[in-house]
RNA sequence: GCCGGGGUAGCUCAGUUGGUAGAGCAGGGGACUGAAAAUCCCCGUGUCGGCAGUUCAAUUCUGUCCCCCGGCA
């Protein structure tokens, strides 16, 4: 049986890739997907930029605001959503639009991802524990000793790394180089990568006007009502641009206009974290944002003339 | 006008008991296998406010001038 068809659509945040993918839905008779960390939260609709209902209405959409504020996304997790929905769209003769900035929710989705069962959490807080006090550098030591492969990839102070490479070992009793290599999916999907091309000058003012924009469309009493949800700064939903520094708007511990300042910058930085992630991505098609209809084209033919 | 406290990297500041200086953030580049809007790596010459003096040597000590922030008038 052949592999479903589907179009992933990326760019860094505030490229315009909503509208894009609106235009080819409609040219493909297409629904779209969320491929975005971030927008998967229901708490945070504004803030973290998504579709609008009037936008979501103009054809299907998925996997957008559902996840409440204390609850992780993770990229495997994500990946097993996405292929039910990709297999009931194709069921129903829609084309699968993927779309967002998660560059690692994309690669899971196209290049597989090791199918590494969940382990206990109580590994991990153990695991972060130790890591309070003995410094990364020691656990680093202590994975080189079981899993030098992998160890010898990532940098000793790379905590986050570190962690996740022990608790797989502690957890499974194989190493995390050891799924790498023997519990690699076949992926679920053939997919084409188009990118929407912008250079970081020219994103930049755009980045500063969308934020001023979600403020004065009510971005302050989102993450106000947010918090009445959920009061716990570490929860996962917290951490994404924006809605931590309006946090500290909203405990008074930052002006407003700083408030503005910071989220711009943080806004930037990531944009450009985005832009370094899809440039090592060779299969990727850009295309200039002004643009769209060359990007269609492509993505007709992907679909059509298979 | 007087008395304090300051003027060091784009920003916030550390420091040099005299041998021309370094952190965080910002900025640039990069990595990326279940937190990825995360996590992490690499990249630092700047009249150390101006001028003069002491000294082999001053950003550091002395004098003076300019500017900023408090307080007193």
């Amino acid at each position: 049986m052949n592999k479903p068809r589907v179009i992933c659509l990326v760019g860094p945040t505030g490229s315009g890739k909503t509208a894009a993918a609106l235009l080819l839905a409609d040219k493909l008779h297409g629904a779209v997907i969320n491929a975005d960390s971030r927008q998967v939260y229901a708490d945070f609709p504004l803030i973290t930029a998504q579709p609008s209902a009037a936008e979501q209405g103009a054809c299907p959409h998925y996997l957008y605001g559902f996840l409440p504020t204390v609850e992780k996304m993770s990229a495997g997790q994500w990946v097993g959503r996405a292929v039910e929905k990709i297999h009931e769209l194709c069921a129903q003769g829609l084309v699968p639009i993927l779309v967002g900035g998660t560059g690692l929710y994309f690669k899971a989705l196209l290049e597989g991802i090791a199918e590494i069962p969940a382990v206990d959490a109580e590994i991990g807080t153990r695991l972060l524990q130790e890591c309070r006090e003995c410094g990364p550098q020691t656990l680093h030591k202590r994975l080189m000793q079981v899993d030098a492969v992998y160890a010898g990839r990532i940098h000793p102070h790379d905590t986050q790394r570190i962690m996740r490479a022990l608790e797989v070992w502690e957890g499974t009793g194989k190493t995390f180089s050891w799924w790498h290599s023997h519990a690699m999916p076949e992926p679920a999907c053939v997919g084409l990568r188009v990118g929407l091309d912008w250079d970081l000058a020219t994103l930049t003012p755009r980045l500063y006007q969308r934020i001023d924009h979600m403020l004065a469309a009510g971005a302050v009493d989102e993450a106000r009502a947010a918090w009445t949800h959920c009061a716990d700064a570490g929860a996962a939903g917290w951490s994404g641009i924006g809605c931590a520094e309006l946090l500290d708007f909203i405990c008074e511990r930052r002006s407003l206009e700083a408030t503005r300042a910071l989220w711009a910058t943080h806004t930037r930085a990531y944009a450009k974290r985005q832009l370094t992630w899809f440039r090592a991505d060779t299969q990727l098609h850009w295309f200039a944002p002004g643009n769209i209809s060359s990007l269609c084209g492509m993505a007709q033919n992907f679909i059509f003339s298979s």
